[in-house]
DNA sequence: TCATAATGACATATATATATTGCAAAATGA
DNA sequence: TCATTTTGCAATATATATATGTCATTATGA
């Protein structure tokens, strides 16, 4: 869809978690992690929510940007 | 769903705006916005951002509660 | 008061987020 | 190298975000 959220897998890497075990603490598949990494998933507001809180980051930190 | 997100309405209401007017700024419907603001919706991320850019607001300022 | 605008509620339809499975290509570590 | 893990990709199925239309209720302003 957009661009890819290099913040994330940044963060993600940082918690030395793979895909799949990120996807598992947050409740989610494999695929939907990798897919929203990719920036080809416009993922809900709860997922983004709990994707923050399993990598200790609040939404501006993974997924907003300015301009 | 979750809870009301009157922080979205208080910045809608400050910028003089309806559910109505910012449904069209934002390219969505009226309900869609009126269910968000009620919490019986889960947005997604591209819809929340366009929601804050038309607010002038943050991910963090309308839709991150810390806890 | 009263007319109008704004909002909530509900039903049905459609688009799309997400799940699931399987396989291929990279990456990583020994 | 080689074995294993990790990641990307693709197809199909399902859940749910969103649209649309209508009506009832609640503000709002004159």
């Amino acid at each position: 869809m957009t661009m890819k959220n290099i913040k994330m897998k940044i963060a993600r890497v940082e918690h030395d978690l793979s895909q799949e075990e990120l996807a598992k603490r947050v409740g989610v598949s494999r695929q939907t992690i990798g897919l929203i990494e990719l920036g080809k998933y416009n993922p809900t507001l709860s997922l983004c929510k709990a994707i923050c809180r399993a990598l200790d980051k609040t939404l501006d930190e993974l997924f907003w940007e300015e301009e």
